[in-house]
DNA sequence: GCGACAG
DNA sequence: ATCTTGTCGC
């Protein structure tokens, strides 16, 4: 199943994944790689390509995972955490996109929602504040409050990392901005692809 | 059966 | 996710 401690765990580098549509069947997949401690952009990836699988909240990672692996496959640095646009544990089934990512790459991972999927009472109002995301009386991730007012994002452990670590790793990717570098990047250059070449 | 439901 | 202008706020 899966890893959800980290001893010893370093995370130099850290990659952001994203996927865009352009219709039913055409995606755009992301995966750009930062520095984790100057939020540097070392490397990033655009591949195009179809799907025909539907979105169906829970079966995300089958409409996903396929562009996603493929923009990972040609990044030059190898990330030592990945981050994906989604959930993680916190999945009615306990494996969502982030964990799936994990287990097929073999490469720590953790999960940032923009909305929840379990229930949760609101942290506090100040950056850093959190509470438990909560599943069927079970916690599977946290609400986090990454800057002082702003809607919290939705953290949950992928692979092979813990949920204090995954929230940690989360504040110091989001120095400035509700969501982290990660994924503020891949989505921006999710949507330049969709909108540059589009039909 | 009905509603809820990451992107 | 995507279709979309101007507008309020730091």
């Amino acid at each position: 199943m899966i890893v959800t401690s980290a001893p010893g765990l370093r995370t130099d580098t850290v990659a952001g994944l994203d996927v865009g549509y352009r219709g039913d069947d055409e995606v755009v997949g992301v995966c750009v790689v930062f520095d984790a401690k100057t939020l540097d952009v070392l490397d990033e990836v655009v591949v195009e390509d179809t799907t025909n699988f539907p979105y169906i909240p829970g079966l995300f990672a089958f409409r996903e995972m396929p562009v996603l692996l493929r923009a990972l496959d040609r990044v030059t640095v190898t990330p030592d955490l990945l981050v994906a646009d989604g959930q993680g544990l916190a999945h009615p089934r306990r494996f969502g996109l982030a964990c799936h990512l994990g287990v097929h790459t073999g490469i720590p991972s953790i999960g940032v929602a923009k909305n929840a999927m379990g229930t949760f009472t609101q942290p506090g109002e100040r950056r850093g504040s959190m509470s438990d995301l909560i599943m069927d009386d079970e916690v599977v991730g946290r609400a986090l409050r990454t800057q002082d007012g702003v809607k919290p994002v939705f953290v949950s452990v992928g692979h092979k990392i813990d949920l204090d670590r995954a929230c940690a790793e989360v504040l110091r990717l989001a120095p400035r901005y509700r969501l982290p570098e990660t994924t503020r990047r891949a989505d921006t250059l999710t949507k330049r692809a969709a909108s540059s070449g589009r039909s």
